[in-house]
DNA sequence: CTCCACACTTACCGATTGGTAGGTAGCTTA
DNA sequence: TAAGCTACCTACCAATCGGTAAGTGTGGAG
């Protein structure tokens, strides 16, 4: 009954990283259970189908970024939302598979079916941005347009952070970091105060 | 020897799309060889193994990307970017396929192998942003750390314009684009004019 | 008419895929 | 102590994977 000893979660942790390594497609049972140390039906036991897992996955995905977000809580709304973006940049660095999945789940959610297990991560960040003084003049509409651009910046410089470090040196990779964080403060305030 | 009849070009079109909804390895060449109406031998006879095809797919994006900047010239280098990224955005909502390919290009992108077939495109973006008033004073980091900006936002919108219309009605959708319009003409001025 | 390269084809291969069937060791409960 | 649950295991399966081998038909050049 320890939770350290659950092995359901301990599969799951395994599996976020390969999947976001190689993808829903690019990732077998077999080399989950390898990297598990144990057989298929160990996990096939828990999850009874791979897609299954991967809804697993990416279910515990959505707590961690909402955990995240409750974290970074501050009174005001506006430091709030700062201290949230700049700590979400900082664990793209140190966690970057998070991001990865997120990118790849918006790559393969299949618009037919409608689960959707990131939105309530989106409605939270929503929730605090639109209790700003800017944001109280905006549509949802607009808010989650702010949003999605502030997330993509930041996931996109994480997810080219290898490609870009190779072309042009980890220097320039960097400097996408340190740049990004300043956009991130700067739109944050041009957001909450209203334009 | 007509090119309209060149099967190479054309496996390399359908391969582009199915490659771009399901990754490489979502993508099975039978599945390729079917929706091109022969038998997968007919896909090997040209490219030999699915990884060259699969390169062969990337080399005719980075291909039309370069000839999309090129398309959008104008003597004016700040103008030159704001028309490219306009028409980048435009063409993201007509043929979702290219930054889809991108993004799980980047994902896939193995540090080891260094071969990049997107580092053109990317070069002759900086070279152009080089060329404003702002862009003289900046470093290469400096502008391909603005530029990964420019690009993810727009990729980041393209990709998630599917689950955000699912999430919250396609008007909010239609509003990213219309607002990341606004901003990426904003974005090119700043940085044109050095801030 | 012959030759031959091109653009395919059918037939087949071993390896790997996700998944099923059925058993078992060990702990917990009655 | 017997029953039952949890957390696995081995053994196996059909289907599919990427890829090979060996032709076949057609159209143009000599």
């Amino acid at each position: 009954m320890a939770k350290n000893t659950d092995p359901r979660a301990a599969y799951i942790a395994i599996s976020e990283v390969m999947f976001a390594a190689d993808g829903y497609h690019g990732t077998s049972l077999a080399a989950l259970a390898a990297k598990a140390g144990v057989s298929k039906q160990a996990l096939l036991h828990f999850f009874g189908k791979k897609e299954t897992l991967y809804a697993a996955v990416l279910e515990s995905l959505a707590d961690r970024l909402i955990a995240q977000v409750q974290a970074a809580y501050d009174p005001d709304p506006r430091t709030h939302l700062k201290k949230y973006f700049l700590e979400f940049l900082q664990s793209t660095r140190t966690n970057p598979a998070d991001v990865r999945l997120v990118v790849r789940a918006l790559l393969d959610s299949d618009p037919a079916a409608r689960k959707w297990p990131l939105k309530p991560y989106l409605d939270a960040l929503c929730a605090i941005a639109r209790q700003t003084p800017g944001g109280q003049n905006a549509t949802v509409g607009e808010t989650m347009a702010w949003l999605s651009q502030m997330i993509g910046m930041v996931q996109y410089v994480s997810i080219s952070a290898t490609a870009v470090s190779g072309m042009y040196g980890h220097e320039t990779s960097a400097h996408m970091f340190s740049n990004l964080e300043h956009r991130l403060t700067n739109a944050v305030d041009e957001f909450a105060t209203g334009r």
